[in-house]
DNA sequence: CGCGAACTTGATATTTGTCAACTAAGGTGG
DNA sequence: CCACCTTAGTTGACAAATATCAAGTTCGCG
């Protein structure tokens, strides 16, 4: 693992075991990108995208809106993320997707994701992987939203995010930054912005996390993931790591 | 669209254009079935199965257990789904399947699947679509646990579960066999048993549903489906349908 | 006809939501 | 560099939704 990685290729690197072409195919993918500001929908429902788009750095998410206004948020894309590698087979987005933070990301056209699964058979299979990576994450936030009290949603929340950031290097030690709104993590949740906000004394005054502005600090990993009974294994980060070793 | 047509044929004839040989390959995959009694398990979390799995009769269920105990539903399987076409990849279950009531299942072995995507071009772009339709389920349950109240959630299920029938024959008229018990309903939705009843009780009340024993019908499918806010879009049933028109 | 599972009911407890106000923080123009 | 201004975070009192518990009742099946 060299510490030069981008998140792209250390992302992948979990669900296959790419080599030099490989990760120098990948590089080129993120030679042109664009700087795009917090707030801003990237994809809109209805839209029909031409290119696929992939986080570099900043958060983004994946949401749907409500007849009466109400807002759900459906996926976190963190640095690495593909928003959209496939919708073109459904023809029309059903979702919206939208930056949380500054981002810089990368618009792939197309015909070159189709050249990446069909001339690199290793990262085909890495972007499968990612694909059904994504979707046990999403059986997990069912889970979560359906069967948790609301201390333990946000607790298993952040053990999620500490964990995926920290798989592509973006969560060394015990902290990360994590630039998202109270309101937003009562969208995700679905929960208010008031009780969010007592949820999250909860986990300050039980010591699981502390936090200065988007800075979020857990002093002991193994107590907070225990607290919101997180089991890794959805985010399967070790088939490929197993691999390599 | 003919009458005769198996639940996986009229349902994958959503996804693409089938052509004759389609048909009668996808008709083979079904020669071989087995019955299996209600409430037993398919596959278990941490198995790492053989075979792909295809309901021909029968409801079924994805399901992930907690600590605590609780045990929350992901998905539910009606005739035509594929409830594992493509774990091996993941190379470990993360999460249980068992049947709900009576099922005939098709147990397909992983090289047969493989002849279907590779020589069968129409196949692999439905199945594709079946599983980026799966995702998009995903999503919507999300929204539905996290954005409802009860009595909706509830009411939007019903929505989902007979359109999806419909889709593949199995819900003529205003009708449908339903065989979940309110536990499951509750495990389904996020909610207790007990509340699973009051809510029923109220959309009978309202006139939106009637029941006798598993048998559901809908006097005014809109009228459900404007009660729960349903918007249809995210089963993406229309594509293959207007290009056949 | 009886037995167990599923469904139903009522009383009460708990969690979470609502509303409305207030404080703190960050960014911008004068 | 300060004043202001908007957004995010915080608080308290109260309301509503949902859970819990415990006890029926009904239904299908052997």
């Amino acid at each position: 693992m060299h510490a030069d990685q981008s998140p792209l290729v250390r992302k992948l690197g979990h669900g296959a075991v790419l080599s030099q072409s490989d990760v120098k195919r990948l590089d080129r993918l993120t030679e042109s990108t664009r700087a795009v500001a917090g707030h801003s929908d990237l994809i809109r429902e209805s839209d029909q995208p031409e290119n696929v788009h992939l986080i570099l750095s900043g958060f983004a998410c994946r949401y749907k809106m409500l007849r009466n206004g109400r807002r759900q948020i459906v996926a976190f894309f963190v640095p690495g993320d593909f928003c959209d590698l496939h919708v073109a087979i459904l023809g029309q987005m059903d979702h919206s997707i939208a930056t949380i933070s500054t981002c810089n990301i990368a618009e792939i056209p197309r015909h070159e994701v189709l050249d990446l699964v069909t001339q690199y058979p290793r990262i085909n299979h890495a972007l499968w992987w990612a694909t059904l990576v994504d979707e046990a994450v999403l059986r997990e936030w069912i889970v979560r939203i359906g069967q948790r009290p609301a201390v333990q949603k946000l607790a298993h929340l952040i053990c999620e995010i500490r964990l995926r950031l920290n798989s592509v290097g973006l969560a060394a030690g015990d902290e990360f930054r994590f630039p998202v709104t109270q309101a937003e993590l009562a969208d995700t949740l679905g929960i208010t912005t008031v009780h969010v906000n007592r949820m999250m004394q909860q986990l300050r005054m039980e010591g699981l996390i502390a936090t200065q502005a988007t800075l979020v600090t857990i002093p002991n990993v193994e107590r907070l993931e225990d607290f919101a009974d997180f089991d890794r294994s959805y985010l399967h980060l070790v088939s490929a790591a197993l691999a390599r070793a």
